[in-house]
DNA sequence: ATAGTAATTGCAAAAATTCTCAATAAGAGA
DNA sequence: TCTCTTATTGAGAATTTTTGCAATTACTAT
């Protein structure tokens, strides 16, 4: 983490009333360095890699109250919740429902949706990392649009779809 | 339930190559009587109020596997995980990350934006009951808009926030 | 109707997450 | 620098959620 972001969270977390300890640096040095998506265990043994072990329930209250106060941020993905900075790379997802691979787009293909909600209704949207589900082109041009449509036959069930999407 | 809606959704059911079981039309009729927000006490109190004990794991499985293909929704909110049936009543929320109150807004505020992502990316957007995070005008007027603004000083703390929202 | 198959269930055990509370230590103020 | 207040931590208990497996049963095909 450089020198400058480093500085701007410690700010933003006396902004926000809370105390810098080791533990929380060392937990949101371990999500930024883990890149865009660390699951828990990721961040616990990057943490431990370092130092002397942290307990577990810090890390799960760390990750809670950055999560709330948007110094961080979790997303339940494919592979379980991951977790990365705020205001780095910020962006949204497409998810198709049925082969469950996500793609990126800007943040800005919603601006004018959130333009719409602080006039219509005075509210300032700050969401990141959106997760929009739905079909992607690949599954439309295969299975066709109606999700309940893909698979009309028993032969084709939850099991053969989960294993599908491993 | 009405019968048309029960029928749909064993249509549905099959489709999708599942199984139509005794708990399962229980767990459903439970999250459709119970409204909209639906938790998982709440449906496993109703399914028990009216039939022998069901397994809270049957419960869980459930409601993994219907979220999982869009017969149900579950969504986080700041009482915890609510659950209610998918195309009954589309709509999103704006959820405020100071006061966490949160108000409804209509399904197609999104049109132009799902549009959008259907020409660009060929990705159909089938999201309902999106929780967008942000400031309602209430906390804008009172704190402004920067998240890290509202509170700079200690005596605010997290405990303060935690039981303001209660 | 009946039999066969494989999805679903329930139970109990395992794993994950949250909570309680005493001890510690960050940050404010003198 | 030192004291004081109180947020934060760690350890383990309590709770919630998931998982493995044998028994059951919904649904297809005969």
């Amino acid at each position: 983490m450089s020198p400058d972001t480093e500085q701007l969270i410690e700010q933003r977390v006396w902004e926000l009333g809370f105390r810098m300890t080791p533990q929380r640096r060392l937990i949101l040095e371990a999500i930024e360095d883990a890149g865009e998506h660390a699951t828990f265990d990721e961040i616990l043994a990057r943490v431990r890699r370092r130092e002397a072990a942290i307990s577990q329930a810090t890390l799960y209250r760390t990750l809670e109250t950055f999560s709330r106060y948007r110094l961080i941020h979790g997303n339940e993905l494919a592979g379980g919740k991951v977790y990365e900075m705020v205001a780095h790379n910020p962006h949204h997802h497409l998810m198709c429902h049925r082969c469950w691979r996500d793609q990126k787009i800007e943040e800005d293909a919603l601006a004018s949706f959130y333009q719409e909600m602080a006039s219509e209704h005075g509210f300032l949207v700050l969401a990141e990392h959106i997760v929009f589900m739905g079909l992607c082109r690949e599954c439309r041009e295969t299975h066709g649009d109606q999700l309940g449509q893909f698979q009309s036959h028993p032969k084709f069930r939850t099991t053969a779809l989960k294993e599908e999407q491993q």
